[in-house]
DNA sequence: GCTGATGCGTC
DNA sequence: GTCCGACGACGCATCAGC
DNA sequence: GTCGGAC
């Protein structure tokens, strides 16, 4: 028998427990440790608390010793970081052995997909342990676990914004255990596989109060870290692949597989070598992504690195659609002769919504492709988008119906709704050969040669090729008109390259564009607290357009449109708390403030309740960017913005001068005409906003038309009536 | 049985 | 430039709670 | 997805 851990196993270790013969016959060449694994604890004293304290600033108080026991650090913090993962892993083959899989699982726990989710995060986590603990819920340590994000009762309770430290806070006040646990690493992992397998809460209490009586509080925080797969240590799982071995990396990268990384590479001086470096049928790898976008049209066709002989480069539309990586492999065991998988960008299996095989009845793509391949195709591995068609308009459907329309067409394959459509790009393997190393234009034509497009469900994605920067702008003109988000451009020259953002394929959005980015001046009518760096302050806002009062009465009214969170600099907080300091209000759902602030569902509903509230007249306006305008139940305007990002402080506008929700609908009917007729340049100012009173004030179509107004008739819905957002080139235009 | 809250995963 | 961790909207699945 | 901060 093999070197388990003995004095760990458990009976019953649940139905996720893997049966070690199917393990050893899948990996024959795994590890196996001689010893028992280390305590939880030694998880803590030697890895997490080591490589937390690392990631303090040295300016923030004493260090809490610059001599440990790990000796004299002169190095400086990534060099510290790796020394002590190093010594961590170094002792773990010592006292352990070599299968450090057990650890690794609650070290980056956030790459194990070999255990499924937990269903559990800071709300339901929080419930669980008052249960637990039974406190009352209105006590003080009660509310503080409910509501951790905001700042403490008292000032004994800090740590807003750290649920798990929260959690280490009102645990340390408990009658608990002080000394260390003993649980060991490998339990852990037991039990961790058990609360993946409950779903309900009867099922999950018990184990969680296991942990409870048996861990410390200090390793409970850790344990909920774990829990929610946020370890914030300052490193993922880069840093510790890049220390445990020069080719983790790249395994990682063709497998997705933390297992596969443990068992196959124990051994630092035996390299992958060959075909054993790529990627593999059947397993997943980690797709290569597009560069953000440079400075100008010019400098990314530089980038293109095209010669004189071969100056060309590709663009390709970019589709608004879910990346999705195909494989296919000959199999007689499956009806049809060939087995089929997808993953996702970020790697979750598909394979249930898309089908393994032709005649997979949930197959809701696979069915369609019996004549997709060319005879002699025994086995592909192509790269993607999975997006959403309509076949009456015969016109991709906007973005977020795609996992509807799979699974009507699992349903119902004859249906005449929305299906599943995959646009191919790429493909990086072929007849038991890697096509990665190949140049993007051998690629394209393997791709070619090797499938049969199915109209509107399996398509080779077109390009157009291109030689100067010129060239650029009427394609990204017609796309847009389109309503599509923008481009790629494509290296022709170019490897693939797994898991990286590089310049061999670059997005150009239009949203990037300065024309584009005259964007909206909203007052803030609501704030939320932010978490980790960003706790206990208000991290976030709820922006409002003012309701226009065409009976010139006084009210200053705003309805909820969208909530920013993204784009503040420290002094864009620093500004925003100065100027706001002291007019902020508690939200209370029983009595909201609707004089000022009406959210949408009512006041049954109050759908995206800020925690605090400010009147529009002591409040400030922001300038905000965003990528689209869409359809919205949650925001009371009926409407809300695609990746919205704050821009700056408009420190010159008032409520009275920001946008009114007419003066938005204006605005919107007037973007298209103008984007017209505006040359697109690029936005290269993303940071540096200096301040120049040349730029000209935004203006608004229909301002002065006072004439012009509607009425609004109550809540949304109706308003928009006879306005078709979905199929509108404004919708992905406007505001860019 | 239905609804709202919560979580997961896409961008 | 790279890495890390803040933050956004939205649709579906599932369970708690009524 | 976008973004800022630290290095």
């Amino acid at each position: 028998m093999s070197q388990l851990d003995g004095d760990t196993q458990i009976p019953d270790a649940g139905p996720f427990h893997e049966d070690e013969q199917d393990l050893d016959e899948k990996y024959p060449n795994r590890p196996h440790n001689h010893s028992p694994t280390l305590l939880f604890h030694d998880l803590l004293t030697d890895l997490f608390n080591p490589l937390n304290d690392n990631k303090k600033k040295p300016a923030a108080g004493p260090a809490r010793r610059k001599v440990g026991p790990h000796g004299p650090s002169s190095l400086n913090p990534q060099e510290r970081r790796r020394d002590i993962i190093q010594r961590f892993i170094s002792r773990w083959r010592r006292d352990v052995g070599d299968d450090i899989y057990p650890a690794f699982r609650l070290i980056v726990p956030d790459k194990d997909r070999d255990r499924a989710m937990y269903g559990l995060k800071e709300k339901v986590i929080g419930k669980l342990l008052v249960k637990i603990m039974k406190i009352d819920k209105n006590s003080e340590d009660g509310f503080n676990l409910l509501n951790w994000k905001l700042p403490g009762q008292s000032a004994s309770s800090r740590m807003a914004g750290d649920f798990a430290g929260r959690c280490y806070e009102v645990l340390s006040r408990r009658p608990m255990r002080t000394d260390v646990g003993d649980m060991r690493i490998e339990e852990v992992n037991e039990r961790l596989d058990q609360l993946s397998s409950a779903s309900k809460e009867d099922q999950q209490l018990p184990i969680l109060a296991e942990f409870y009586r048996r861990m410390n509080p200090e390793e409970l925080m850790w344990l909920i870290r774990i829990i929610l797969r946020q370890m914030k240590v300052g490193a993922t799982e880069r840093t510790f692949f890049d220390v445990w071995h020069p080719d983790a990396e790249r395994l990682f990268s063709i497998s997705s597989s933390l297992r596969r990384v443990c068992w196959e590479l124990h051994d630092p001086n035996i390299r992958l070598e060959g075909d054993e470096r790529g990627v593999s049928l059947m397993q997943c790898f980690q797709p290569q992504l597009a560069q953000f976008q440079m400075h100008s049209f010019d400098k990314m066709v530089q980038r293109m690195r095209g010669t004189e002989e071969d100056p060309t480069f590709w663009i390709e539309e970019k589709l608004d659609g879910e990346r999705m990586q195909l494989h296919m492999e000959t199999d007689d065991s499956v009806e049809g002769g060939k087995r089929f998988c997808f993953w996702s960008r970020k790697a979750k299996d598909y394979t249930y919504l898309y089908g393994n095989g032709f005649y997979d009845r949930n197959g809701s793509l696979t069915r369609h492709l019996k004549d997709a391949f060319v005879d002699g195709v025994d086995n592909i591995i192509l790269d993607g988008e999975m997006i959403t068609w309509d076949p009456e308009q015969d016109a991709p459907v906007p973005f977020g119906t795609l996992k509807s329309a799979a699974l009507a067409e699992q349903r119902d394959p004859n249906a005449k709704g929305p299906r599943p459509l995959l646009r191919v790009f790429d493909i990086l393997y072929l007849n038991d050969r890697e096509l990665t190393l190949y140049t993007l234009r051998d690629r394209r034509q393997a791709i070619e040669k090797a499938i049969r497009p199915v109209h509107r469900r399996f398509e080779i994605h077109p390009y157009t090729e291109a030689t100067t920067a010129a060239e650029i702008e009427p394609i990204l003109r017609k796309v847009v008109e389109e309503a599509s988000e923008g481009l790629v451009l494509k290296n022709p020259r170019s490897p693939y390259r797994l898991n990286e953002r590089h310049d061999d394929w670059m997005k150009v959005k239009p949203e990037y564009m300065t024309e584009f980015g005259e964007a909206l001046d909203l007052v803030i009518i609501g704030g939320y607290y932010g978490s980790g760096k960003r706790g206990g302050a208000l991290s976030s806002y709820l922006c409002g357009l003012r309701v226009d009062d065409p009976n010139g009465s006084n009210s200053m009214k705003c309805y909820s449109f969208c909530k920013v969170g993204g784009g503040f600099t420290a002094a864009d907080y620093a500004n925003i708390r100065h100027h706001t300091d002291g007019k902020w209000k508690p939200w209370n759902p029983k009595k909201p403030p609707t004089e000022f602030i009406e959210l949408a569902g009512g006041e049954a509903s109050q759908k995206e309740k800020p925690d605090e509230w400010i009147r529009p007249d002591e409040s400030v306006v922001i300038c905000v960017k965003a990528a689209s305008v869409s359809v919205s139940e949650e925001f009371r305007i009926g409407l809300t913005l695609r990746f919205p990002r704050f821009k700056k402080l408009r420190m010159d506008k008032d409520w009275k001068s920001a946008l009114s929700v007419q003066e938005f609908l204006d605005l919107k009917s007037n973007v298209e005409k103008e984007q017209k007729e505006k040359q697109f340049t690029v936005d290269n100012s993303r940071r540096k906003r200096i301040k120049t009173s040349t730029k000209k004030p935004l203006t608004i179509a229909g301002y002065d038309e006072k004439d012009k107004r509607v009425e609004y008739a109550g809540p949304t819905g109706n308003i928009f009536d006879g306005l078709d957002f979905c199929t509108s080139p404004f919708v992905t235009l406007l505001f860019l």
